[in-house]
DNA sequence: TCTACCTTGAACTCGTCGGTTCAAGTTCTT
DNA sequence: AAGAACTTGAACCGACGAGTTCAAGGTAGA
């Protein structure tokens, strides 16, 4: 930790050193801010974990509240751009639909479930009264963006009959908090970290309810036919 | 602000004084370090906030720790029987079960939704990792104690031929986080004050996507009728 | 080799905050 | 009336943290 600037970034170009500071101060940042809140963490500290001189800090990104800032927007933006992906990625390819849609539950789940998203979700709703721009950086401008980008992937499904639903954004909604919602209940606000099988078993029990409710009348029959094996993912 | 003591609390008897004080710190507490979490609250805004001499504070209750745990539990504990008595009245006297969840919903909508739930909990949130006990305070011991009273309800529900369901507790926690999730969204963290007809509209969606995914087959007529007026509750 | 930029550690300033002390009331009890 | 308990304002202490300054290197490029 105290041993920085890795010899294989030498012989870069100028300011290749610079950059590397700069992300591991944004890291260290993060680190620091994820476990003691804002007002807790020290500059000193998150110089220590970065690995670099107090100076060096203020040198790269001025105030604490920037640094706050930046640290948080960085991270947010690698989260949202994974579910976005994830969602992104639902398509019903001539396949089942519960498949896809427990595809896509279990990728959501566990990035929802990762230690940087609750984390990050911890910092963000603590400081959200000091820095309410932050709202926009982590969910979207207006509205929650993955909330959207699912609305018009379960639409496109509603349309070509796999699914069953008047308003896909509250759809997208609902599916999103039966996922996040018993999440965060479970690891008790991101403390317990969930185990993969029971961010799986969450993800399931999320699609078995979401099908119920807005299932296509044809593959209706599910609704009373025996259960599928519930613990673990066929 | 500056002018302290109503008179009105003076002819008391002695101890009365006291407990209107203490009272008084606590909440301003609450609300000081609801708006600036632990690190940033300072005690002589808090003394300020409660009309009282900081002395006063140290008096009643000795450390600043022990101010924020108090105060937090003080409200996290009128705020878990609020709806633990929202979800005992849940009961089917022979009436509607939709109607029975509806009123239910917007019972328990209407608490999440509330200044003060909200506040306690992003206050909860931000400080679980410096008061981890304190999840016990507005959770219950191991698992959600307002999740665990619906389980038993819909579980009776369930034996009476009301509804269709395998697992009660994971029932209840799909309802919870069929409500709490939007109110969560919508609100963006508790920032934005959710009005009383968005919270209708949340819980009758809410009540409505668990109708179809765990509704008895008897009232399965329903699914496929037209949809009741959607804004407001009949 | 020279120069310009970065980094570093240490010290320093300045403000704030948690917590205490104290003398001077004020109110209730007896 | 006497005394006990509580409150108050103000001052005080020690600690700590944000942010700056500075002299002493280090490194890269010309």
């Amino acid at each position: 930790m105290t041993d920085t600037a890795a010899p294989s970034t030498r012989g870069r170009t100028t300011h290749r050193g610079r950059i590397d500071k700069r992300r591991a101060i944004l890291d260290a940042a993060f680190v620091v801010f994820a476990q003691a809140g804002f007002e807790g963490a020290c500059v000193r500290k998150i110089a220590a974990e970065a690995g670099v001189a107090k100076p060096t800090v203020y040198n790269h990104l001025g105030d604490k509240e920037t640094l706050f800032r930046h640290s948080i927007t960085a991270v947010a933006e690698r989260e949202l751009a994974e579910h976005l992906e994830a969602v992104e990625s639902l398509v019903t390819a001539g396949g089942d639909v519960r498949e896809a849609l427990t595809d896509l539950a279990l990728r959501l789940a566990r990035n929802f479930g990762s230690d940087r998203a609750s984390s990050l979700r911890r910092l963000v709703v603590a400081e959200v009264s000091r820095f309410p721009e932050l709202l926009d950086a982590v969910w979207g401008p207006r509205t929650n963006r993955v909330e959207e980008a699912l609305a018009d992937r379960l639409a496109r499904l509603a349309l070509a009959g796999c699914l069953n639903m008047r308003e896909p954004v509250e759809a997208a909604e609902q599916f999103i908090a039966l996922l996040s919602g018993p999440i965060e209940s479970r690891s008790r606000f991101g403390t317990r970290r969930l185990a993969d099988q029971e961010l799986q078993g969450i993800a399931v029990a999320a699609v078995r309810t979401f099908l119920r409710a807005f299932g296509a009348p044809a593959t209706e029959g599910e609704r009373s036919a025996p259960e599928a094996p519930r613990g673990e993912i066929t």
